[in-house]
DNA sequence: GTCTATACGGTGATAGAC
DNA sequence: GTCTATCACCGTATAGAC
């Protein structure tokens, strides 16, 4: 019936481990979602749930680096290409209460002392976060080692601000850190 | 035997959830830990694991402000206190390869969709640790409403990077955080 | 490739003895 | 206040029919 099964399983997935949390869903929800049954599930994972979760994680990854990377082409400099990425994260935010993108954090916390493979695949997505940050900053003029390190203080402060809105089920955190993260970069430049 | 057996399930199982998430802890490897049985659990928390999260992250919340408080108490400016305090953070994490405390973001991933109470405990706790730095902030001659942007925006990033701490397993993320974080506070000083 | 049926361990939780 | 025994349920995972 359906063309895709394997794509199905992940698009579902991923959508409830990010409302839920990766130890908060069960296969037998997912699959309950997806009208498929355990047969169908260990035909296309057969090691199970962790192998399913870290497929999730290279489509989110790779999702998240396309996004950004036509976000940061449209945009002239770091500071105006990170303010336009902030309203599109604030916007859907305050759209679907829920934050469907740019942040690993919560599989760090659940897996990342669990699953050295999991922890493994979480921090190479932030190296590729921080590779579009450091390639535009460069681009601005900051030498290599400046970019470097920006690049990781605006990662952080960015999913330090999505967790305060998830905390706070409010939007207020992040459109802090849009407002006052160029001044960051700025003092430097 | 125990002069306070409730007390060592809270000080065992905060450990354990640091360690492993809440989700990833049960309750029988507390107890095992403990050397307990689950009598003696639901006699001491009878509304079960969620009741002991709880009273986990009020103590949590209690240490956490208690030790910023004698740091601030003992610095002049509020990006003295903020760097002894990264200091002792970044030591504890090198010695332990464990990051115990100053972070609740872990929870908030986990839980903060599926129970209401404790998301609100934990933005209680965000709420004191950010009114530490209020009101160090404010005695620095910063406006409240200036004030109040900047300890969100420490906040977050402090959180960010101790997330990609964890992520990296190495403690070069919040010492980039530690050198960078105060030209976000002098900037506008 | 998908189904049904099942195995088996672990979960949170309860009851009642001491 | 702590124990043992037991509960029903849900977790992941497997086997075999179609």
């Amino acid at each position: 019936m359906n063309v895709d099964t394997k794509g199905l399983i992940i698009q579902v997935a991923t959508d409830l481990f990010r409302k839920k949390s990766y130890l908060g869903v069960g296969i037998s929800e997912i699959l309950t979602a997806c009208n498929l049954s355990k047969g169908a599930f260990y035909h296309h994972f057969p090691k199970g749930k962790e192998e399913l979760l870290i497929t999730c994680l290279y489509t989110m990854n790779e999702t998240i680096t396309n996004d950004m990377k036509a976000i940061f082409s449209r945009h002239e400099t770091t500071v105006e290409a990170i303010e336009s990425m902030l309203i599109e994260v604030i916007n859907q935010y305050e759209r679907d209460e829920m934050i469907i993108g740019y942040t690993f954090s919560s599989i760090v916390s659940e897996m990342g002392s669990l699953s050295e493979a999991v922890r493994e695949v979480c921090e190479n997505s932030y190296a590729n976060i921080e590779g579009i940050y450091i390639a535009k900053l460069q681009a601005d003029g900051f030498s290599k080692q400046m970019a470097k390190e920006l690049a990781l203080m605006i990662n952080a402060t960015i999913e330090g601000g999505i967790m305060l809105c998830l905390t706070t089920k409010t939007s207020k955190p992040l459109k802090t850190v849009s407002k006052l993260l160029p001044n960051l970069i700025k003092v430097v430049e």
